[in-house]
DNA sequence: GTCTATATACCGATAGAC
DNA sequence: GTCTATCGGTATATAGAC
């Protein structure tokens, strides 16, 4: 067992329900798991196959069976969270009308990420960092994840602002990049300056939201 | 000459002109300018020795010279930058004292990176991304960096107010950690949805500080 | 200081047995 | 579907000639 990779599987918790008693499906979406927290924890550069099979005690030869090539893995990955995405917001539309439970639900979106150890960033945050060294098919996936989720924020916004809910100068469009680069970059700040900082950026963003201030 | 190290050496236009006629110092500055370049375009764990020599006309070994492991690499670059941007606050702070001014250069900063194609994001940017993933060295000179890039901001930011140029709620620390963070994740949305989309960002971070709005 | 040559490790990926 | 075994490529890093 290589020293490095049985480290960085060590830090990990994702997955290890499912070491043993894994069918074929079963172990295609363990593989998944483990991925997408490696994605998220190192980057997609930084993370190897055999750090999945660490983790999930199987072979190399195994991962390649459900995903031939790397880059095969990766569009699957992004895919499959914009997929989540999709059905996130879905749900939520149809559980909350009130234009601030949306915006709530989105920072805690964000805020569980700091739960975590605060070891994992966001998707668009890695993938936008790492978008020069990733292959095309993650590149184009990564786009269409990030279209939809301003798209969504641009009409909890306007749909806020008609309400006399939610407050911002300017136009929804740059309000929304605002809102979404700030949480993005916010999470990483987070890693390198410390939790509090993220949690203070959520509290100044609601602030900057609500109508009348005092 | 590895084709996939010399398409990546191709994207690269920087540090071209120190090709030739190096002495001593005049190949480590350029090994690091070709670094620095590919960090903040491919990431940490995305660049190579052999990405540098290839880019530089120069062998393997001659970078293991100057930096005998590519933590001694990682680390000077940050250190570098580190150094250079306490330059570049001092030497604004005695040429500007109209807060807008400072703002206005911090915002040309980040503004400066689309105009090079959109390939380079800050270090800040993809040194938390890559947080996990690099060496403990880098981290340190991270935090230092991020500290105090946050220090000069929470002060241009007192001052404004107290000047009344300035415009915002919240403690400054919190609009501080968002301001930076807006630019961080900014540049890299910018990188998957378009430069455009952060020329809006900074026009939308703008309007918001401008006092007495219409 | 830079070179050639090489050591050692890891990477993604494939072949073929079970 | 998963295994063992292995290939070819690339990574970081070092030794020694010039």
């Amino acid at each position: 067992m290589s020293t490095k990779a049985a480290e960085i599987a060590r830090e990990t918790t994702a997955a290890t329900s499912v070491r043993n008693r894994r069918g074929g499906r079963n172990t295609r979406e363990a593989i998944l798991d483990t991925a997408e927290e490696l994605l998220q924890r190192r980057g997609y550069n930084a993370f190897s196959y055999h750090h999945i099979a660490v983790q999930l005690g199987i072979r190399n030869a195994a991962i390649h069976y459900h995903f031939p090539s790397k880059e095969d893995l990766g569009i699957e990955l992004v895919s499959r969270f914009r997929m989540r995405l999709a059905e996130w917001i879905e749900v939520l539309e149809e559980q909350e009308s009130d234009p601030w439970a949306l915006l709530d639900a989105y920072f805690e979106f964000y805020l569980d990420y700091l739960d975590e150890g605060g070891r994992k960033i966001c998707f668009s945050g890695m993938l936008g960092a790492e978008f020069q060294a990733i292959p095309d098919g993650m590149r184009e996936e990564a786009r269409q994840c990030m279209e939809q989720i301003l798209h969504w924020l641009v009409s909890v916004l306007e749909r806020g602002e008609a309400a006399g809910r939610i407050r911002y100068e300017g136009p929804p469009e740059a309000k929304a990049v605002q809102l979404g680069a700030a949480l993005q970059g916010g999470l990483q700040i987070a890693r390198v300056a410390g939790a509090d900082r993220f949690r203070q950026l959520i509290e100044q963003l609601r602030l900057e939201l609500q109508p009348n201030p005092i």
